[in-house]
DNA sequence: TATACTTGTTAGTGATTACTCACTTTTATA
DNA sequence: TATAAAAGTGAGTAATCACTAACAAGTATA
């Protein structure tokens, strides 16, 4: 097997959103991508830099995503665009979603990502721009609505 | 302090919800909840046990509010009621439904719970009596949605 | 071929985990 | 009041945790 250290990304991956970032031992990490438990610590700096480094990489192609209308003025496509954006995820990016969405749910810590800003910003700007007073409102309700679609998506019930 | 078993359950509870299951530690909870570690294996049979008396009084509160309009046939009042059942949780059912979900995200085993059923097939039974030939589809979708909306309310953004 | 760097393994490390056991204290009942 | 059960403690358990260090093997470049 070449390329160990993205086979270690995509069992870890798998493993986190089947049991849970914390369930999950390095060892066992190791045991289903077939290295040893080493190398895992070879390739990452340590657990959690391997559950960073995951997020950063489905946080960065889903700033690409929104890159494409982001600077879109014309309300209707810019809102048609974030609805295909919302519905039609690769499925990559789905698992990457699901495993965002398992840690938003502890509530110790909690931040937005950047493409979570990115988009919440550009949401209101075209909410304002269509003369809203209450954009920030609007762009919110939007949002909350969509993003529980997609949730209906990731849990296979939608 | 009287009644320690409840202290534990309810800083089990909140603890859950802060760092999530697999995170916390029985220890900490003893700590949290003034009382020494072996206790809680006094009162639950080990911390799943815990876990599990945790959800099984939640589930049993919500199979109570369920049953208020479960019998209802009059669709309009059965679908308000039904609204009024996602969006009006009291503080205890709302930490019952946030640990609940915390679980939906990780996707080893996932099978509803009772009053989940109930409600599913009441709302079927409803659409099917309003004439809908899609009605498993309709209260599927109905169900989601609220779901969704609840999602909101329970992560404080609606 | 010699050298240096990356990739990989193995056997361990101390810390932490859920949980137990022997024991004491409190509470209820006869 | 005497006795038994329940509630509570604290020290200790084996197992598992994330992680490390010493070392071997592969690989690229001079």
């Amino acid at each position: 097997m070449e390329n160990r250290k993205a086979k270690i990304a995509v069992v870890a991956m798998q493993l986190f959103i089947e049991r849970g970032y914390h369930a999950t031992s390095t060892r066992l990490i190791a045991q289903k991508a077939g290295v040893s438990e080493g190398l895992i610590f070879r390739h990452y700096v340590n657990k959690e830099g391997l559950l960073a480094e995951l997020m950063a990489e489905g946080g960065q192609q889903m700033i690409f995503k929104v890159a494409d209308f982001l600077s879109e003025y014309d309300p209707k496509f810019f809102i048609s665009s974030l609805i295909d954006f919302f519905f039609d995820d690769s499925d990559e990016l789905l698992d990457y979603c699901r495993l965002k969405t398992q840690f938003e749910w502890i509530t110790t810590v909690w931040e937005p990502e950047e493409w979570e800003r990115v988009l919440r910003e550009a949401v209101e700007r075209v909410f304002k721009g269509m003369g809203y007073s209450k954009y920030e409102l609007e762009a919110g309700l939007l949002l909350e609505s969509l993003t529980g679609i997609r949730y209906g998506i990731l849990r296979g019930s939608v």
